[in-house]
DNA sequence: ACCTGAACACCGTTCAAGT
DNA sequence: ACCTGAACACCGTTCAAGT
């Protein structure tokens, strides 16, 4: 009996309806709350069904993946140089991923696997190689580490990860730089004195331009013009 | 009845090894394979007794990576330029991760809660502030960054991970350089000429190398000097 | 102080069966 | 083709009890 009403319970199981409710519980309960069980209780039906559409949990995530990765606008190529292309290349990157630090590390992994992974790496490759002038091994190492840079610097920001709501979020960075500050001055000054800086983040956007601007710096520092 | 034998049978439990085992466990098994359960039944214990010594399992895991962390030897500060002094701890941190490419993430999260993981941040920026002449904040973001695209490079290196022989991973990265190889020239042209880079890795020591290389341009490449 | 035993509330996944 | 039911072999963790 299929209906057309948005009835929790379906009979026809919409395997982009669970990759999405992946997303959206990874980001508000943590990776762990990604479950077969789970999932497929919030869609009204047995864990076993969707062992029909994903082969197993991995393939699950590599789905996640490929969801979010989707989401990525490339601008279109200019005749602008290069890193300045880059950049905005890989700030298209950082926007989609900027919301979801939770799910973000899944895809260090899986870029290669999906199709829109294949044409974020293409024109990264593309702009190393016709664009910078690095030799396609340089240009495959520097694509993936630089990616991976970006990934991590949304799942590492500071503050972000799972909190009940923004007074605990506030609390645990206190606590964190409470401990931070409370180390011992003699043996680790610097530590102390970027106590700030380590356990929070005053500017965001900042952050992630910054975090574009070392990134790019590193391209052009050991690139061959 | 304790016993000052190495009988797998012990009365009393020593935490460290446990830890150690840890590690272990996960390189030739993989992260999953770490399990409360396991470490117990590994030690001739409960499961319950690894609680006496670990609140829970995150705290466990916060150990290994302690365990990690200490076994990297920073090198003596001396009085060469910064860069290059920069460019020898993160060598020295490569050194000890290279080894623990499915332990290597964990530390993403957890390097300013142990003693050589402050050890190591604060001569990070040490070099970047007193060196470089970075301010306190931009050294911040920097130090980690670093960090982690260096632990990244570890955990993502093609054909690292976890495989039964030697042969089940030249076979893994045979099928993905095939995978790769199979994809439409047309649409992902720079991504089948760089197949084989994405897939394997020619040069162990000269991948890693050129990580290092990377990392430090786009610190020279930002800095105020 | 340190470990055990039993139990609770979960997991992913296989297999056979239903429609 | 797609979903269900029951079962298997696991998890981390709490609580009360032992020594």
């Amino acid at each position: 009996v299929t209906t057309t009403s948005d009835d929790k319970i379906q009979r026809r199981l919409d395997p982009i309806k669970v990759v999405e409710s992946a997303l959206v519980i990874a980001e508000s309960e943590g990776l762990a709350a990604i479950t077969i069980r789970r999932l497929a209780q919030d869609h009204g039906v047995t864990p076993m069904a969707l062992y029909r559409h994903f082969r197993d949990k991995e393939e699950l995530l590599d789905a996640v993946v490929e969801q979010l990765l989707s989401e990525v606008v490339l601008p279109e190529p200019t005749d602008r140089p290069w890193h300045e292309q880059m950049r905005a290349v890989l700030a298209a990157v950082l926007d989609v991923f900027r919301p979801h630090p939770n799910t973000a590390g899944l895809t260090l992994t899986r870029i290669l696997l999906s199709d829109p992974g294949l044409a974020l790496a293409e024109r990264t490759l593309g702009l190393l190689v016709d664009g910078a002038g690095f030799p396609k091994e340089e240009a495959a190492e520097i694509a993936s580490q630089s990616i991976c840079s970006l990934i991590t610097l949304v799942a590492t920001e500071p503050g972000a990860g799972l909190y009940a709501d923004t007074e605990a979020r506030e609390d645990a960075v206190r606590r964190k730089r409470a401990m931070l500050m409370s180390v011992s001055p003699r043996r680790y000054p610097h530590v102390v004195a970027a106590a700030d800086a380590l356990s929070s983040c005053a500017d965001r956007d900042g952050y992630f331009d910054f975090g574009i601007d070392l990134v790019v710096a590193g391209m052009r520092g050991v690139s061959p013009a």
